[in-house]
DNA sequence: GTGGTCTAGACCACG
DNA sequence: GTGGTCTAGACCACG
C-alpha cells in the first residue's frame, strides 16, 4: 500500500481497514491480523497501526478481546451504516468540490459518465496488452 | 475560511486560490490580493501564503511581478488545463474510492444521481423555509 | 561551500546537490545527508536546505521517506535527464551570451578550444610546481 | 527585455549595456540614452538604472558629463579589455560547471559542437517557417 | 507598498 | 532521530 504524505498515516490505515470490512475481505466477526503483522504488511510503525485500531474500536466497528486480538463487529446495523457513511461521504465530497467550481448537478453526472467511459477504454487497452 | 487540520494549510490555500481562478472570481490577468493582505484575511503566517503562491507561480498559473504583485496568468491554455485537472482529480478520487468498495460504474452513476436528488430536495426545503 | 550573494542560497544548494548526484558522489538510491546535518555543513538555516530539497523532491530527483530521510531516485530516466538538462543549460547559456556579442558558432568553438589549452597549460605548471 | 528574477536587475542591466557597447550598438564616444528613457525602455525603475550606470562609470566604461549625460569611453584599451573579459568570463563559467560534472575538455568541445549543430537546424526550420 | 529570501525556533508525525 | 509545517520577524530589491 502507498500512503499520501499529506495526510496522517493512521487515518489512511483506518480508512483502509474500513474498506476491507465493507468489501468483506474482513468478514463480520473475523479476526483482524495481529498488530505487529499489520505493521509489517503496511511497512509502518506499530504505534501508527495501534492508533488506527484504537479509533475503530472506539467507534464500535472493531471489538477488542484482550489477549486474543481485534475482531470485526457482527452487528449488522453498524456494518450497514459504515458502508452507507463511506459512500455518502465520498459523494458529498465530490459534490462540494464540483459545486465550488460552479458545476451544475447535470454536468456532474455527465462528467462522471464521461470519466467512467474513458476509464473503461483504458482498462480495455490494459487487459488486451496483458493477454 | 476554515482549515482542515489533517492537511497542510498551504495546500488548502493553493486549492482555494485555484477555485477562485476557475470560477473567475479571480479573472485572467487580475491581481491576486497582496501577500500580507491574504495572510491577514486567512489569519495565517505570511510564509504559509508565500508557499502556496510560490507553487502556483512555479506551475505558471500565477505570474509574479516584482514589487507590484501576483497576477493570474492570461494564458488560456493553462487556465483551461487547471480547470480540467481539478475536475478530473475529483472524479478520479471518487472512482478510486468507490471502486475499492466494489461498486460498479453503473452503481456510481445512480448513487450520484440519488445523492443529487436528495440534495436538491434539501435545498428546496431550505429555500421554502427562508421565504 | 561558499555562496554567491547574487543568487538565492536555496537555488545554489539545489544546484550543488544536483552536481553530487550527476557525478555519483550521491549514487542512485543513496541517502542524502540528514536535513539538519546538511544545514550545519553548509552553515545555513534548516528551512533554506528544506526548500532546496523540497524542489528536488517535487521534480522527482529525490524521494522523501517519512522519518528516515531523503534518497536519490533510482529511476535512471530521471537521472539521465537531470544530467542532460544540466549540460544543455550550461551550453545554452554560453551560446546565448556569446551570440549576443555577435560571435559566430565557429568562433565559439575555437575560443573554447583556446581557453581549454590555456587552462591545461596552467594546470601543467601547477602540477610541476607541486612536484 | 526580460529579467531573471533570481539575479539583481541592476546587474542584468549593467550586463546588457556592456553587450551594447561590445557589439558597437553603443559605439565608442557615443551618448548613452537618458536615464529616464532607459528606465522606460526597460520598464524598470529609475533608481535601478541609475545604480547600473553608476557602476559602469566607476569602472571607466562610461564617462559621465554633468548635465549632458553618460558617454561610452573612447579608450580602446578599456573597450578591448571589456570584450575580452566578457568572453573569458563566459568560457570560464562553462568550464567550471562542466568540469564539476566530471566532463573532460574534449567532451566539452564535442558537446558544444553538437549543441551548435542542433541550434543551427532549429534556426533553419524557423526561417523556413517564417518565409 | 510589493514580493522574495532567510533565520530562529516551535511543534508534529513517524520510526 | 528524521523530515514536514508553521510562525514571527528581519532584511532586501524594486516601484
Amino acid at each position: 500500500m502507498h500512503f499520501d504524505d499529506n495526510m496522517p498515516i493512521y487515518l489512511q490505515i483506518k480508512h483502509y481497514i474500513c474498506q476491507q470490512i465493507i468489501t468483506r475481505k474482513l468478514p463480520p466477526g473475523s479476526r483482524v491480523p495481529a498488530l505487529r503483522q499489520l505493521a509489517l504488511d503496511l511497512t509502518v510503525n506499530v504505534n501508527t497501526v495501534q492508533r488506527a485500531l484504537n479509533e475503530l474500536v472506539q467507534s464500535g466497528v472493531l471489538v477488542s478481546k484482550r489477549g486474543t486480538g481485534n475482531f470485526v463487529t457482527d452487528d449488522q446495523k453498524i456494518l450497514q451504516q459504515l458502508r452507507q457513511n463511506e459512500i455518502e461521504t465520498q459523494l458529498a465530497h465530490l459534490y462540494q468540490q464540483l459545486h465550488a467550481l460552479k458545476i451544475s448537478p447535470q454536468e456532474m453526472v455527465t462528467a462522471l459518465q464521461q470519466y467512467l467511459k474513458k476509464q473503461e477504454a483504458h482498462q480495455h487497452d490494459q487487459s488486451r496488452r496483458d493477454s
